[in-house]
DNA sequence: TGAAAACCGTACTCTAGGTACAGAAATTTG
DNA sequence: CAAATTTCTGTACCTAGAGTACGGTTTTCA
């Protein structure tokens, strides 16, 4: 790696925290420059404005969610042929993996800019709905697998399906920040689940 | 209403709009008083800085949710005694309030001020968290009733089970902005909806 | 009518984003 | 090793926006 990318992504990183923690407002370059112990000529020289590395931040963020989601419902899909079986254990992953992370979650990137959007050019707003729509493919392959096999226990759409659990995580996100408890986010994700169980689960006797 | 009430309350106005659809950095008191045809010094009479306004905002944001939470709730109760089909009738009127709202859900100060933590006070942040701990405490006394008379299909809490409500609409306020498709929001009410359905379901035959 | 409430005007400070540009230091490459 | 390129530094300057200070003016209401 170039001497160049490593500054770059040094100051993503600083950035990335700042961000997730303050908001993009209250993320001063000046600050970014202090803890990366560089000067102002040369974040410019990285990054043309702010814009540019709000971009940078968003671009990295949507690839790194999407190798830690393809990690785990592999691990899940291995650990089951069923389709729904799959899911379910993913998320049970999931929820667990989100349980163990200290502090809580730091937060998304797409919610931070989702309620900054004036602020940012055409091509920001892009990037962030093309994440939530990257989430609700991935999510309607599996349900349509599902559905090949079981028949759900209510009409329910499977692009809604999928958006679901985007929902539950953006939303708990939210719950967990603001009532400083990690576990509010893992819990949604288990009632998904639970959701889920309920909706594909045969009917049975009492 | 004395004259300076009103000028308190055209800010809010203003200003509860422009932070929604920009953020909170991005809302210039510069902007607010040209809009509020005031001046600066105006301005500070009736707010002593950008937090003073924040929290005005906020605490206002949250009654008028509460109002239109208990007015809701209220006709749902009154279309039936029974509080599992109160609830899913109230789900129901939420869902469809929610989808004829035109371009979509302005988006919720919860969230504004959540992805801002450190730019404010612990006032605000405190305000926040109680707006959240008002919703779940209004959904706990309605689905503990729900189990004097339904046994759940599922093991879930009923503190999780009633921040599922504003999960789902935290998530799916951030969906819908950021696919700019109210229908998306609509959608995840009735999902949410179709789970406490399945989750109090006598289980039948098949 | 007189006091209190609701503003206006001006002038100033401070922080932060951003620009412009000349050049130095480090790194890579031929 | 030398040249070229990349990666920065330093200085100086511009602008917008938050906020302060404070004296004065108008409006409202009892």
């Amino acid at each position: 790696m170039r001497k160049g990318e490593k500054t770059r992504e040094r100051i993503l990183d600083i950035a990335e925290t700042s961000v997730l923690q303050k908001g993009f407002g209250a993320t001063s370059i000046d600050e970014l420059i202090a803890e990366a112990e560089l000067t102002k000529s040369g974040f410019f020289y990285h990054f043309s404005d702010k814009n540019a590395l709000t971009r940078a931040l968003l671009q990295r963020h949507l690839e790194r969610d999407d190798e830690i989601l393809d990690d785990l419902f592999r691990r899940a899909r291995e650990l089951s042929d069923d389709p729904l079986h799959a899911l379910l254990i993913g998320l049970k992953l999931f929820s667990e993996m989100l349980g163990k992370l200290q502090d809580g979650h730091p937060g998304c990137l797409v919610a931070t800019y989702c309620y900054h959007e004036r602020l940012f050019d055409r091509e920001i707003n892009e990037l962030n709905a093309s994440g939530v729509q990257n989430w609700r493919q991935r999510f309607v392959d599996i349900f349509e697998k599902i559905h090949e096999k079981y028949e759900p226990q209510d009409e329910v759409e499977v692009e809604a399906l999928a958006d679901m659990i985007s929902t539950v995580v953006e939303g708990g996100i939210i719950l967990s920040k603001v009532l400083k408890d990690p576990k509010v986010l893992a819990d949604q994700v288990l009632l998904m689940r639970s959701y889920v169980k309920l909706l594909y689960q045969p009917k049975t006797v009492n």
